[in-house]
DNA sequence: GCATGATCATGC
DNA sequence: GCATGATCATGC
């Protein structure tokens, strides 16, 4: 019997011609092709239904659930996943259910037979969840080719020995998806003694269970779908933030007009965002998400600098929950996060009417300076919790950072922890703090 | 010229 | 509709 069906059109033994077909679908609903089908397949909402109908009818691979990946060839699981709104985003409605975990083989098939050869690659295929919608009418979202970045593998092969180890200390029947952190073994089936399972160390029955990835690593594969990578076609010598810096050098010292004219761009209005529009692009990007950035966390900055290299203005962060922040510790407040990473500072300087474009660093905060932050932070926090509103940290009063209003316009107001209703405000990080840290920061040069 | 208050523009 | 990054405006 052929692996996929004569009339399917891809390549089933080519990974790149697969994943081409695969994002052909994006837009497309099953409905397309299973109208001719429709007596035969009912789209009744069942779960699972959405897979068979995609494996099937689209792939033309037939319902298996045989221990090899669905594409052989190319050792590739084709899985579908729903994706449902909530509030303004897209998240994953549901985990990823993986391949059985068959308690008895387990131990003597080891990590690559029983999880990696069949679940190591997997071509995902999300679509978009609507309640009300027929299955047939569900639209594709996007699909993308999975491999698991090195990192993640150290974590998803570690959560493997956890499910192995229980198995081979006879407690199969006490694992829990809290005892993992990306992959999980999840129930399966309904929890009744017929369908347990039997376990190789101990009598008792264990309940059926799947491999299957945690919704909320769901959600980050999802996200890196949608951003792009840097390092993707980077020179492998260098670093991730010497590959950074290095898209920046061909602009170095070029005047923003000079730099529009390079990239094609032009800006009919003068928008706030221009310079921040005009890093990504010189980065070449077209998101903002890239994908490095959010996995170590690099917070991107544009700073403008006045003729004698003191910043324009000084640095706004998202503003604050004062009922949230009253109640935290500086270790976990958002503030503290939010300076406790790495940075990359686009740099821009006065020169006469416009501006050049001087350079960009990497930077994070000098541990005496987190403290002073920590200092202004314990203040305000102080000063909320007496309903003293007014008294907030000063620019004049601390070198590093101060706090200052940040809404919409001076009439927007946010619920307080006294209850009464206050200005929203932000920390800031001081401009000449700022102009300090770029001159020595500066001097190791980029 | 600087500190502080206020607001704009974008995108989710 | 609002959070966010960024910048503008004003008064001392």
């Amino acid at each position: 019997m052929p692996t996929v069906r004569e009339d399917v059109q891809y390549d089933p033994s080519n990974a790149e011609d697969i994943l081409r077909f695969a994002k052909e679908l994006k837009g497309k609903t099953l409905g397309e092709w299973i109208i001719d089908h429709e007596n035969d397949r009912p789209p009744v909402n069942r779960k699972g239904r959405f897979g068979q109908i995609l494996e099937d009818v689209v792939f033309g691979i037939p319902n298996n659930s045989k221990k090899a990946p669905d594409l052989e060839d190319v050792g590739i699981e084709i899985k579908s996943t729903p994706i449902k709104i909530e509030g303004k985003k897209k998240v994953p409605k549901e985990r990823i259910v993986l391949s059985m975990i068959n308690y008895m083989t387990l131990l003597e098939e080891g990590w690559d037979m029983s999880f990696f050869k069949k679940n190591g690659k997997l071509l995902i295929i999300f679509y978009l969840y609507e309640k009300r919608k027929r299955i047939s009418e569900y639209k594709i979202l996007d699909a993308i080719l999975w491999e698991y970045p090195e990192e993640d593998l150290r974590i998803i092969r570690d959560d493997w020995n956890v499910i192995a180890r229980m198995v081979k200390e006879g407690r199969a029947h006490e694992i829990s998806e809290r005892h993992t952190m990306y992959l999980a073994a999840c129930r399966k089936g309904i929890s009744n003694d017929k369908d347990s399972q039997r376990q190789p160390y101990s009598d008792e029955k264990a309940l059926r269970r799947a491999f299957s990835l945690k919704q909320s690593y769901v959600g980050q594969i999802w996200k890196s779908a949608d951003s792009e990578s840097i390092v993707r076609c980077a020179n492998m010598n260098k670093t991730f933030e010497e590959e950074v810096l290095d898209r920046f050098t061909p602009y170095v010292g070029r005047s923003t007009d000079e730099i529009e004219a390079m990239l094609g761009i032009t800006f009919e209005k003068n928008p706030k965002s221009r310079y921040a529009i005009l890093a990504n692009k010189m980065l070449g990007v077209k998101t903002k998400n890239i994908a490095e950035f959010e996995k170590a966390d690099v917070y991107m900055k544009t700073i403008r600098l006045k003729a004698d290299g003191v910043p324009k203005e000084s640095m706004s962060f998202p503003s604050f929950d004062y009922t949230e922040i009253v109640r935290q510790k500086w270790e976990d407040s958002d503030f503290y996060n939010q300076l406790n990473r790495r940075f990359l500072f686009v740099i821009y300087r006065a020169d006469g009417d416009g501006l050049r474009f001087e350079n960009a660093m990497f930077w994070s905060m000098p541990q005496e300076d987190l403290q002073e932050a920590e200092r202004v932070w314990k203040k305000a926090v102080q000063s909320f919790k007496e309903s003293r509103f007014t008294e907030r940290p000063k620019m004049t009063e601390s070198k590093v950072s101060h706090v200052r209003p940040h809404g919409q316009s001076g009439k927007d107001r946010v619920m307080a922890n006294d209850g009464s209703m206050q200005k929203k405000m932000c920390f800031w990080l001081n401009a000449k703090y700022l102009a300090e840290q770029i001159k020595t920061c500066g001097q190791r040069k980029i």
